[in-house]
DNA sequence: GGCCCTACATGTAAAACACACATGAGAGTG
DNA sequence: CACTCTCATGTGTGTTTTACATGTAGGGCC
């Protein structure tokens, strides 16, 4: 977005999906379709991009952060229904206390900004 | 980061230098060097990468939302000073709503983290 | 059969970021 | 005066992250 006469602004946190997708899986096993639609309220982005979703919830099973199995037999597509393991509730850890010296700079900038 | 064993997670806000950048324009007009070694209390990263520091005020500038001069006559290499622009502040203003929306994200984020 | 919705996925381009290196002025040291 | 150090401005290029597009397939509805 550095370029054009595009300085729209967001003010994102970078993979913020990913904190979210954990947070949601702690409360229940998921599968990915439903996670993305139950991820915009938390993360505040109207959309979230689906194909990268399924990636990053292999990549998290790759490193043994999440566990699937497919879940058949119900009306509609087969799903596959994602799990929490312990390291990813420690990884979620991490990301909330990564999250709270986010905010804790994001506070520095407006108070500055803000001229105080 | 997606990938390996390394899910060592940081939470930054993405281009956040960018409004770093502009706000310590505000204090005071600066040059490149000057500013590097101003933004680490500011973003709260140890290192700011100094190629990619000048791109983004070149890119500032061609959008005028800085300008700048040469500063030649002083002792050391010759300074290219950057100033703030009207639509500079503009900007400014809309990364400070833009980094206030991020906060309240976070917030939610962190109190359904929580248990709240 | 044609259309929509659910569900999972790959391909690829663009944006953001990291790492490495080049250039040159001046200042200090042996 | 060659050598190294700091200040200062940049370019080149690879990696990571995000965005946009497309593909496949089951099942319900009319």
């Amino acid at each position: 977005m550095v370029r054009p006469g595009q300085w729209g602004v967001r003010a994102r946190v970078e993979r913020f999906s990913e904190p979210a997708l954990l947070l949601l899986l702690r409360e229940r096993p998921a599968h990915g379709y439903e996670l993305l639609e139950a991820l915009p309220p938390l993360t505040g982005e109207a959309r979230v991009d689906m194909g990268n979703l399924y990636r990053v919830l292999r990549a998290l099973e790759e490193d043994a952060l999440v566990t699937s199995r497919w879940e058949a037999g119900e009306p509609g597509p087969a799903k596959r229904i994602y799990e929490l393991t312990t390291a990813g509730k420690g990884l979620l850890d991490e990301w909330a206390s990564a999250l709270r010296l986010s905010r804790e700079r994001i506070d520095t900038f407006l108070d500055r900004y803000e001229g105080r």
